[in-house]
DNA sequence: AATGAATGAGGCTTCATTCAT
DNA sequence: CATGAATGAAGCCTCATTCAT
């Protein structure tokens, strides 16, 4: 209103932003370790240390908040993995940075991690059918495609169907993920990750020719 | 269980096996049809043309009868798979038929993968912890470990960690479910089963031999 | 199923039919006395002595109580208005009748006229659009137009608009319903009736001839 | 009032009743359209594009904002229709006018009508009781009974009781506003407000003397 | 004088479970 | 054995009101 200083406009939505802020990572921390299903207003509002209605006022409604929490989280994992597969040149090594990355960031963003997997399985339009059903993989399956395309075209990769595999990388992922839920730091990420990409890395790459040397790059 | 005519009590526990068993099935339509967490008891009961009252005359509560889905559903899929991957004596024709006959179960009892995912995903203990995490993974995935450590002992197979690549294998064919699940007849579940038969064959084969011929034993 | 004894479905409707007879006539009473707007299925339920849930149990939800309310109203008054009117073969008498009646009924019926007059002016749809509107009203309408039609045809009645007397006579009525709810007892329903037969008796009969004796049938 | 400066105190009020004004306008508009049940202070505060608090800051609670929305329409209604209708000498006249007056100002106050009919009906004590039940209605009953009592008086109406004809007037006069506030346009106000008094002249007039010409002195 | 934030009560609905018949 | 009825807890949401800034 007057000048110079920052426009109560700005202060507010600083302060709405912590709020909103603040409740997704309860909500992030809830649906983590009770479930989705578990995962009520009232759970989160406890966590947060706030009166349930504190919610209802931030948020329009628990469907914006669960939204909130899957963009939070999807966002985070993008540039945490992306950016780094991005700068690889070869296909090899942008598949073996894309599943190292994501390994990665279960192991720094559990609960986020977590948290992804339950409202993925858990949230449900009224009439019970999935909200984020595979259709939603797809923008993570197309990039693993490309990857998979551009190894094809250079000859770094051996023929495949290109989706299958990428489908098959995404599931191995979370089947660590699972894993990981389950038995906690028992799970060896990096050793996990390591056999991944083994495994990815044998199951594309181009039958050995004859006299070749060394078959990984690293181990 | 054969002869005609049986005491009132073994009569008795035929029917009851066989509402049971109704009970049951109609709990795996509604589950896969409309979602663990829609699967209310009421909507079963409507589905089964029988009152509420009778599934907790029949059974001690919910959560008996989504366990005895879960056990009916997995000793189905078990019964389809399991005999004839031991009908195989190589590790590489066993891997072979266990992904090929996990996947046509999946064609065969679309309803009972879905509801076997929705179980999976959805049931948890009051506190929020899944009832079926991992751990009730293990006996499948110890099947699979021994194939792995089979094919290696044989030299069949390269060297990896049988156990990651049990999990991978395992989450690579759910991850064809969850496709079924979204696009329906769109996934071609031949196409699918070929692709993942090659991808763990290339993945767990040695390397090949200077002077080895055909890779695959089957396209 | 077996025979002569009443089924059990008739049985159970019936009992059925009991507890929504019970629960409805509860409803009128809370409606009648608090308002609609404070008719809620809590005070609804402790009126009638039982659980919040049981009307959840025999009704979709609140809007379907209320539709039953409205119906077993409208269709009492129009039990007990209707049929009378019809067994007068004069319009003016017709009219007479009519006013009687609806009036009458507002004595003998007074917590229902009042959950009507409740209903009517609260019922809302979501967006706050009353649900019964002027448009609920055009079958009495239509009902007294035909008997100002009938009347003008046959000479009886002065010329008028048929629609706007008719609108004036439901109107006036509303308004005797409105003075008996505010000051009860003290307002003289018979009193009310014969000075409204008196009104529209001179609104709508033909300029007295020069040589009239008698004005009213009946004071 | 007038002058440039004042004491801080008479401008702050005259700001203050700028405000409360501007929110009684809006409360108006937001009831007359979502009617009296839905027109929450949330609602109000955002059309006066201002924070909710702001309502409570200028108005003791919900309640004191309706009846001042109340006294509002009011006097804007009296001192429409009363002035003029004191002009006329004559009773017929003045009731006449009273018609005309009550009817144009729906037209031309369409808005401030329909809340008036939403508070009405919808303002409720905590108890349920109508907080503007029939009693409101009185000092507007008392102005049409002394007209009715004068024309009596001086021999222009037939015997009647003055005190159900008021209350049927306005009640007819209501019942128009039902009409237009379903039907909008299409009810034509000037054709009611004839056929309304034609409807009372006829209703308060003398039976005309045998040598009687015309019966209405205009239309 | 005004605001945004927070509260807490209350409403409707769903649902697993219990129980008398 | 089976049923329909009833319960009571829990969930989400709305809203008038209060309060610190």
């Amino acid at each position: 209103m007057t000048s110079g200083t920052r426009s109560k406009g700005t202060r507010s939505s600083f302060l709405e932003e912590a709020r909103r802020a603040q409740i997704v990572q309860c909500a992030i921390d809830i649906i983590s370790t009770h479930g989705y299903a578990q995962a009520s207003l009232a759970l989160i509002a406890e966590r947060a240390g706030i009166s349930k209605g504190v919610i209802s006022y931030h948020f329009a409604g628990k469907d914006e908040l669960i939204a909130q929490v899957y963009t939070e989280v999807m966002t985070l994992a993008a540039k945490a993995v992306l950016p780094r597969v991005e700068q690889q040149p070869g296909a090899s090594d942008k598949l073996r940075v894309y599943i190292e990355g994501s390994i990665a960031f279960i192991g720094t963003h559990g609960p986020h991690s977590i948290a992804l997997l339950e409202i993925w399985n858990g949230l449900r339009t009224p009439q019970g059918k999935p909200v984020f059903d595979a259709r939603s993989y797809e923008p993570g399956l197309d990039f693993l495609q490309n990857i998979f395309r551009q190894g094809q075209a250079e000859g770094e990769f051996r023929r495949f169907s290109p989706r299958h595999m990428a489908v098959a990388v995404r599931s191995a992922i979370d089947g660590v993920l699972v894993q990981r839920i389950t038995y906690g730091d028992k799970v060896d990420l990096e050793e996990s990750s390591r056999e991944l990409v083994d495994l990815f890395h044998a199951a594309t790459a181009k039958p050995a020719a004859p006299t070749r040397g060394s078959r990984r790059p690293r181990a």
